[in-house]
Formats: C-alpha cells, structure tokens, sequence
DNA sequence: AGTTACTTACTGACCGTTCAGTTAGTAACT
DNA sequence: AGTTACTAACTGAACGGTCAGTAAGTAACT
C-alpha cells in the first residue's frame, strides 16, 4: 500500500487555522453567550482540539475580541464608508443603514453577538468596555451623524439627537436579540419584513418636518 | 448567666424563609444572570446556607420559576386589572402602561429579568418556555388589546397590530436592557425620562388618525 | 426528649488552561 | 531519489478551581 494514500489524522496548516477558529468561534459564542461557550466545542467545529485553539489566541478572552474585530467592526466601518460617500437625502440614508444593519448582522450568525454582549456585559467587564468603544459608540455616533445631517439640510425636525438616535435604533437592536432569543418559542414566527417596514415609515414619520 | 439572654447563633424561621431567599435570588440572578449566579451568594444574602435552599425549592431551576412567579408576573397581572378597568382614552391607558412598566420594572431590580431571560434563553429552554409564555406571550396580547381597542374606538389607524404591538414595546425593552448591560460604560448616562417622553410622543403620533 | 430547621462538610461533574509527547512536513545530506 | 535529522503544528491527558447538589450532624424550639 502506497504511504501516499493514507490519509494523514491532522494536517499543518497555520495560515488558515485562526481564520477556522474565529469562524467556528463565531457560530458557538452567537449561539451559546460567552461564559457557557467551551472551547473544546469551538475546536471541534473547527477541526482541530482544544490546544490548537492556545497556539493562535492567548485565552478565551483574546478570542472573543479577535471574533468582534473581524466580525462586527467591519459592519460599523462599512456603515460610516456608506454614510460618506452618500449622495441621497438623509432620510433615504436612514433607511439604508437601518436595513444593512438587518441584512448583515439580523440575517446573519452575527445575530447572537449583540445578544450575547447585552447578557454578559456585567459578568465581563473588560469585554463591556471593550464592546462599547469599538460597537455601541460608534455606531452611535454614525446614527447621530445622519440626524444631525437631516436636522442641518432642513429634512428633520431639530431633535434632541441623542434621544433620536437611541429611538431609531432600539427597535431594531431588539428585533436583533428576541428573535435569536425565542425564536424556539415563537410557534408563529416574526415577519421582519413588515417590523422593519413600518419602524422606517413611523420613526420617518415621527422626526420630519 | 442564664441561658435565655444568649443570642442564638441562627433562628428556625421556617415561614419567612422562602421569601427571604427569592428576594435575595432576584438580586444575585438580576446582577450576574441565570448560569453565573452561585446558589452560595443567595444563600449569604439570604442570611442562610446553600443547604437550607434546598429545603424549600428543588434545584436552581424551580427557584428561579417562583422568583417569576412572585416578581414579574404579578406585574403584568396588574397592568391586566389597570386596563380592564381603565376608563379613559387608548391612547391614555397606552401612556400609562408604558410608565407603569418602567416604573416597576426598569427602576427595580426587577429590570435584570428580561435581560436574563434574553441572555440565557437558548441556554435554558425549559426556561425560555416558562418565561415565554407566562410574561412575554401574556404582555404581548395586554398591549395588542390596547391597539384593538384604540382601533375599534377609531383613536388609531386600523394597523397590522402584531406588528404595532411589537414595535410599542421594542424601545422600552431595549431601554432597559441596554441601560442595564452597560451602565458602567456610558459615562454621559441616559435620559430616560427624555426617551420615554419621545417614545410615546413619536409613537401615538404615528399610529393615531 | 423529640422533632426538625439549619449548618457543615463533602462529592462529582465540568471546563479553562497547560504541557509533554506525537506526527506532518521540510531540508540537509547522501 | 532515498534516507535521515530536524522543526514546529497539533494532540490529548491531566491539573486546578468552581459549583450544583447531597447527606450527616447540630442546635433551636416544643
């Protein structure tokens, strides 16, 4: 018997090993929340054992915030590219935003990220913080930008813009994290469509002049 | 020295007992969640032993279903009572009930039960199932007989009132989830009275004719 | 003295982290 | 081209700490 045909238990390959964790990291941390994650799952979805996972992150903890550099903050900063480069009105942007945000983390495993960071923000601090500067602030603050540009070009009413922004993004925040949450006990499901739809035409609605 | 003026290092209290651990069960499980809370740190708070919990509730499980039971459910049992006899306007009883809730629920303690719930549902699906359909359900149908009423009143556009139900609640449950998870991290604070005001506002603006 | 509420000390399972050992891959030398 | 020596990616078992749950013993009260 050829030794070219038995196929190896384990192969070398420690270019593509951090990216395989971080995404098998990504489905169980979303599904399970941080402290109820075990990394011996995260390995095995990932194809390798539990040690592997401490040759390309120094704990548990290192994980979790590589996951949300690769994963969440991206969506942010393709929020903000969109935002700047936007010809439209800011109402038109308003609805963009909204709706990317639904299509790239609400349809998405990224999902349970939010979810989990709501759960488990009092248990782990340092992530808090960490989850607050990079995520909640700055999307925040792209939110806030595009009502004060509404405020500014006459569109909108002049609000109290953080008020506004926290309203705007409340329902969808929420949608985000009950869905995933009862989603086993929903026997009748949640049309997000129509959800979404009718937050974009009342909030609108609401804040124009 | 006679025996009856040496203070006993415990008492039997075996009527107050119960009470006493729920109450202390909702501080511990409201601050750190269902899975994180140590049966130990109820039992301290309680002025008891682990042991002695295990007198009066079967397991973590079943203490933590009569904390709802005593705690959230009556809450919502009250707004029942509020709205069957309310003699006023939808739109009032909606106001109302909306403040009844923050007042009794996000200014509590109480406020760390739906995030909990949120957290830890995929986790704890018998859980999930209980709190689904004791609160979540229950709440849901008091707020969408508000709408109806308000729709056969002809206070409110005839609206798809799943939907209008959903969105009613979405920012004061968000509000007090969010405000709970990252209290340590947001330095500004938060207005609640300010995003509550415009909630309702923005809201009746949008679903009255 | 008897009953029982309560404490204390214990067990067993679980999981993040570590590390000694194993094996895939590679380069040096025939 | 084939053998050998070496490197480092990866495994798997074991450790230490934690915690839900249990059971034997103790002290409050009747």
């Amino acid at each position: 018997m050829p030794r070219t045909l038995v196929k190896p238990r384990w192969r070398r390959r420690k270019n593509a090993r951090p990216e395989e964790i971080i995404s098998a990291a990504l489905e169980v941390f979303a599904d399970r929340g941080f402290a109820a994650t075990k990394l011996e799952d995260v390995a095995r979805r990932a194809g390798v054992t539990k040690g592997t996972i401490y040759l390309y992150f120094e704990n548990k903890e290192a994980l979790f915030k590589a996951l949300i550099r690769q994963t969440i903050v991206p969506v942010i900063a393709q929020g903000e590219e969109l935002a700047k480069s936007f010809p439209g009105s800011a109402r038109e942007l308003f609805e963009r935003l909204v709706r990317e945000y639904w299509r790239l983390v609400g349809e998405t495993s990224l999902v349970g990220i939010p979810k989990l960071m709501m759960a488990e923000a009092n248990n782990f601090p340092e992530l808090a913080r960490f989850y607050y500067e990079e995520v909640v602030t700055r999307g925040h603050r792209l939110m806030a930008s595009v009502i004060e540009r509404g405020i500014k070009a006459g569109e909108f009413r002049p609000v109290n813009v953080a008020v506004a922004t926290k309203l705007a993004m409340a329902p969808v925040m929420h949608a985000v994290i009950a869905r995933k949450a009862f989603s086993a006990c929903m026997p009748e499901g949640f049309d997000v469509g129509k959800y979404l739809d009718t937050h974009i035409d009342l909030y609108l609605h609401g804040i124009s002049k």
